[in-house]
DNA sequence: AGGTAGATCCGGACGC
DNA sequence: TGCGTCCGGATCTACC
């Protein structure tokens, strides 16, 4: 599950071995369904040259030399890798063949996610961008407070929501839960000014450790070169329900809560 | 208008 | 072995 740390690392690794390399030819074993088509993309990127790799929420971004993107979001189990050639596998969505003969590879087990081809004009009026929020590392804490403040819903669901803060999936929203001792449900207006920029503050703590960690492997991530992350090492609370408290020892709980599967310590972080 | 629930996409993991 | 259920990022619809 990809999320901002790991497409952060993907996106770093990707701009450092890939600038300047042409794209001389492209392979596609069968796109995903929101996927942009084989006969816009192959004319679209065939003899194009790499500018630079980089992120904005959770997508990667590859420019090209003719002022148009290659635009990616992995949502669960999307891979990006450069590597040697190999032998094509039955989740490789779309090969692109470089001018030193290395591959590019998408790979999505579960098709959720996508590559489409932009141009300025098409990535400049994206609803997404449009729409996303500030991005976390980017941004103080106090302008983040800013934007939940009044909210009445569940905190949880406000750090996921992506035009609030971008970004951030599940894994992130517990972590930093945890870390500012508060429970999922909070509904953001009962937070004190202060409350709210703790989590924010501690929110871009957990995912400056995770960058720096090469990203949390705990299904399909791996980093453009193939390798996991550590992050998962350092987890508090995500995918321990049951497993004791690292601060008090209670059993960490689970509760669905804007949709999605919180583990979180009910003494450490009570209800209110 | 803000907010939530449910459906959707897909296939591996897991439980009975 | 085999079938049914669960899960999840983001978006959409329906509804309160």
């Amino acid at each position: 599950m990809p999320e901002l740390p790991e497409v952060e690392v993907i996106a770093r690794g990707l701009n450092h071995t890939l600038k300047g390399r042409t794209i001389v030819s492209v392979d596609v074993p069968g796109l995903t369904r929101l996927s942009d088509s084989a006969e816009i993309l192959v004319p679209g990127v065939t003899g194009r040259t790499i500018h630079r790799a980089y992120r904005r929420a959770k997508v990667l971004l590859i420019e090209l030399d003719n002022a148009t993107t290659l635009v990616f979001h992995l949502k669960m189990t999307g891979r990006v890798v450069h590597s040697a050639p190999r032998t094509i596998t039955s989740h490789d969505r779309i090969v692109f063949i470089l001018d030193d003969g290395s591959w590019l590879i998408f790979s999505d087990m579960r098709k959720f996610g996508y590559v489409k081809l932009m141009d300025e004009h098409r990535l400049a009026n994206w609803d997404f961008l449009q729409r996303v929020g500030p991005e976390p590392l980017e941004t103080s804490p106090e302008d983040l407070a800013k934007r939940i403040s009044g909210r009445k819903t569940a905190i949880k669901g406000l750090l996921l929501n992506q035009s609030v803060v971008a970004g951030i999936g599940n894994i992130y929203a517990d972590e930093s839960l945890f870390r500012a001792q508060l429970h999922p449900t909070t509904p953001a207006n009962t937070l004190t000014r202060a409350e709210a920029v703790t989590l924010f503050t501690e929110l871009r703590a957990v995912l400056a450790q995770a960058i720096r960690e090469n990203g949390s492997s705990i299904s399909d991530y791996v980093t453009a070169h193939g390798d996991a992350g550590a992050f998962q090492n350092s987890f508090n609370v995500y995918g321990k329900k049951g497993q004791p408290c690292p601060l008090c020892s209670a059993r960490l709980q689970t509760l669905t809560v804007a949709g999605r599967t919180s583990t979180f310590c009910s003494h450490c972080q009570p209800k209110r």
